[in-house]
DNA sequence: ATTACTAATGGACGAGTAT
DNA sequence: TATACTCGTCCATTAGTAA
């Protein structure tokens, strides 16, 4: 197994999504990975070569697609990875996140509301239409890595609702627990809370108080 | 991002089902990643300073474990292939397969029954004692890179089971869906045709008869 | 058989530079 | 600004061995 895709692994993870392609300089690629840009360059053409990407040139930068021989090489490692993961390695931790309640800036009511048509459709879920703030004690690196989906920015009402990513947890107090699902917005994403939608008026329903003692499990 | 991944990745898939640990000698381990038994050698013990893996020796072989720091690390990178797979890469995410039913040559029930127990073991699942043969109209190249496991060639009643490999996947025709694995038998597999297997006796439970169309989706 | 050291060497790297 | 060539340097690799 060659250096080579390492690279390769490195330039997907710079795709948006949806978009089939990068632009990308060598030298932005250099800083990328931590190389200098005669080596950057080199790789990109060696790439190329192995027929794994394909570029082209966009102006200033290189526009690089990832051929079909660079996906299946990609998606091989992803598979080994999740066969890894979901069946060999039996001892799947949850993520585990303490925190306390707080109250939220109040329009999460409104907002759930205008994501929850897309919510139903995608998790299959009618979500109360609020959410359950918590400022999480000492929050894991990057929880947005364990998202399992993206709701895209979409226009309603003449106003912009910018995309979200959730994922699957479940929420935890004293003596109750349910199933619920972390929402990140992608732009006002506070480093140290999380947003928690459910079916549920968690607060009603467990009689939740601003400070109340809070466990999320992102389930792996 | 450094190459020592590489080899972390090349050792995390040498691991069996819910076994934490792989024995390996160094000079196995230059066999598997392509490299002499001395860079073999070198490269474990710069995981083992790194602290991604930890090594004990188990008679002659070498006992190597990833810790946790290891599994956080192979962990981002699936995290970022699968957010690959799953959101960037809008093509294909399921790869979906037509057919009709055919009668298979008869001893898939045999079969089965030799390698249920062991595929009980991986998959957990009771297999009931027979195949499901359908006849693919288009076969997608490669259908083997997305199985997620092997069961290797073992002798029983002075007999040889081959290898199989098997694949999770959904079957699903007219008004009906139901998980399923695809197995491959390595030797005597035609290539446009797949053997199903399922806890549930398909062609009972939902009426099945040769020539019905059906629809086989491999969850990628 | 192992692991793993030292020493020789081949290949990757980046500085300099042409385009 | 780019990309990408040449080439000297140095690091990774391996052969030879020791333990």
């Amino acid at each position: 197994m060659n250096r080579k895709v390492l690279v390769l692994y490195e330039l997907s993870r710079r795709f948006e999504n949806g978009v089939d392609h990068i632009l990308l300089s060598s030298s932005d690629a250099g800083r990328l990975l931590g190389i200098s840009q005669q080596s950057a360059c080199r790789y990109i053409n060696e790439l190329e070569r192995d027929g794994l990407i394909k570029k082209t040139r966009s102006g200033q930068k290189q526009r690089i697609e990832i051929t079909e021989n660079g996906i299946n090489l990609l998606r091989e490692i992803y598979l080994d990875l999740k066969n890894f993961f979901e069946y060999k390695y039996k001892y799947k931790q949850k993520l585990s996140m303490e925190g306390r309640i707080i109250t939220g800036i109040g329009d999460g009511a409104y907002y759930i509301k205008e994501y929850a048509e897309k919510l139903k459709e995608r998790i299959g879920i009618n979500p109360f239409y609020g959410t359950l703030n918590v400022k999480i004690d000492r929050m894991p690196f990057k929880i947005e890595k364990y998202s399992i989906g993206v709701i895209e920015e979409f226009r309603e009402k003449n106003r912009i609702f910018g995309r979200i990513r959730y994922i699957p947890a479940t929420i935890s107090g004293d003596g109750w627990s349910e199933d619920c699902f972390i929402v990140l917005p992608e732009r006002t994403h506070h480093k140290d809370e999380v947003e928690i939608i459910s079916e549920k008026n968690l607060r009603r329903e467990f009689g939740l108080k601003d400070g109340d003692k809070i466990r999320v499990d992102i389930l792996l």
